[in-house]
DNA sequence: AATTTGATGGAAAACATTTTCCAAAGTCAA
DNA sequence: TTGACTTTGGAAAATGTTTTCCATCAAATT
């Protein structure tokens, strides 16, 4: 309950000149105002504690100054450090970063949508769901309808083509990095943990993996492809039923860093020695991923960087109508101990 | 850049009534409107694809409907998870939750309460830093200064009790309850290794330690308190400066469980075993506490649950003027295998 | 002296709503 | 029929800005 909002007539009132005028020095507009008045100006501001109201602002200007963020989870340290990279960027420079938290939940990413829309968002990030699903896709069309037109970034969204930025977090690639070091280094028999079912990103991790592995004329079985969730619980229930191949697996590879790390707890947990008697790789390079028992070779998506990348984006976007670059993240294999060269 | 916005005049025109009357339909106020006009108008608006424009709302009704988030980093999973918890409460509510991540510094602190004042935040939580540093209590007040009057949430931010909402998260008697579990299992010699310099939160974690021990007769020796910073990182370096005393000390009590995580890894790299060698426990019961070897034993602040008080909190103090209850998280110690009954 | 120019400032409209006040018309009781 | 009440609806003011247009005055140019 603001006692009384303090107004850009109080200022006027007390610097003795007309609403305009202060309007004027606020913004340091074209239109000149004396030294003398604006100083004036100036004091009454600073003695009042006035700051202008961003909403009329925003009504006149037809700018809300809110981007929007909907991600699946930000206590999941991959969109954290999204989140994190896009605030630094955007919040430093008079924008609102508004987050919303969807569970993978198309009704609540409908929600978060609607929200934007109502609130006349000037540009959002989002980096939600995408699940190979007819009944899914059809929703998000109608999510990616309302959103047309906005200064948007889509994230790894869905496998359909959008008229809209759309980008690819290199899943695909990720994935074949990984399979050509371990046939490189000598494993022939590869398992792997997937993430989500129907999920996309998921999708996308498998196939760079299988379709690799083929080109080395190696077989991605599907009694070798094991259910999973992205999270460190689903790694370690993977790693029970990986058991009973033990023997014929040299390598598995977890879909995401969670898993691989759940994979390797619950292995040592077996008694079972990794890399000896069997090799893990991750996606992602979270930041626990070196701490591991060994140490987890994964490959790095620099995740908080490519939230910079898109602030900046944004930014670009919004205040000069220069068309900018797309946004790029280098990916990185990181050797750590967790593969064993074979042979 | 929108197509033209679509107004309530364009939705009255089509429905061939009065702008006044279609705010009526949309509010559905108490002033009455016929059955059939209001059909008529649902229609327009189904139509045009309407939603009314919430800028031009909270102009005129004095809200600008935002919750202002304010914590020191959103990649620690402590603030994920107060954060998540907010943001499932509020945003359902048509509210907007906007962060900002401050990583401790005054100035981004006192730059994300004036943003906030300028957009005329409806409510805040400040999670901020509460340093134990003169110059900051300075700078604190007149943060504190802005937000005093609004509805709003301060965590545990300073020793100076504010006449606002001052939330304690219990710290001290976290400590309390591991000092004495210690001392229960027979440890005499315990180490503490601190959180960040001057941080309250430190500062009444060793507190709660050194005086829970003198109630035993023990002490906390100045020369056991190791620096640390809250991160795994910290933990590690700690536990490398423990070497020496390792033979005289039995436990030690990380400042929060990162610190604890990192202690452990580095003394099982260091081929000193947990809990037979030497007993650790932290503070926090982070998710993956339970997945260091051994397992943490560690106190749980259920901070995602502190976050949805804070948001029901938030909210019913926004829509009913009732005033409502304090906010309450209830803490538990988790035994888990990080710690040795001796004697 | 007349005109132009430049500097400075204000009045009022506009932005998309909600709210207050008034009006018309129908219904009911007397 | 008159008056009162109820139901329904609109006109206009108001919210806090910015912007467009106009006005004044002084200095400079003709």
């Amino acid at each position: 309950m603001a006692n009384k909002e303090v107004t850009i007539k109080d200022v006027a009132k007390l610097a003795e000149c007309s609403p305009t005028t202060v309007s004027r020095v606020i913004n340091n507009s074209d239109h000149p105002v004396s030294k003398d008045t604006a100083e004036k100006v100036e004091a009454a501001i600073e003695k009042l504690n006035f700051s202008p109201n961003r909403i009329a602002q925003g009504l006149k200007s037809d700018k809300s100054n809110i981007i929007g963020v909907i991600v699946h989870d930000i206590c999941d340290s991959y969109f954290a450090q999204m989140v994190k990279g896009i605030e630094e960027f955007i919040s430093g420079h008079e924008y609102i970063v508004n987050i919303y938290n969807t569970s993978r939940s198309v009704e609540k990413e409908l929600y978060a949508v609607s929200m934007l829309k109502a609130n006349r968002a000037d540009a959002v990030v989002f980096a939600g769901g995408a699940l190979m699903d007819k009944e899914y896709e059809k929703k998000m069309y109608s999510i990616v309808e309302q959103l047309k037109g906005q200064g948007t970034v889509l994230l790894g969204v869905t496998p359909h083509p959008f008229d809209i930025n759309n980008i690819s977090l290199g899943n695909k690639k990720a994935a074949a990095i990984i399979a050509d070091y371990l046939v490189e280094n000598g494993h022939r028999k590869i398992a792997f943990i997937d993430g989500p079912e129907k999920l996309y990103t998921s999708y996308l991790r498998r196939e760079g993996l299988k379709e690799s592995l083929l080109k080395h004329d190696l077989d991605l079985e599907d009694e070798l492809i094991f259910p999973g969730d992205f999270s460190f619980e689903g790694g370690r229930k993977a790693a029970l039923k990986l058991l009973d191949k033990i023997d014929e697996i040299t390598a598995v590879v977890g879909a995401n860093d969670a898993t691989a790390l759940g994979l390797i707890w619950e292995l040592n947990n077996q008694g079972i020695k990794v890399p000896s008697d069997i090799s893990v790789v991750g996606i992602d390079d979270l930041p626990e991923a070196k701490y591991s028992y060994p140490p987890l070779t994964t490959i790095s998506l620099p995740i908080h960087q490519l939230g910079t990348n898109i602030g900046k984006y944004l930014l670009e976007s919004l205040t000069s109508d220069q068309i900018t670059d797309l946004i790029n993240i280098e990916m990185q294999l990181i050797k750590r101990k967790s593969v064993k060269k074979l042979g």
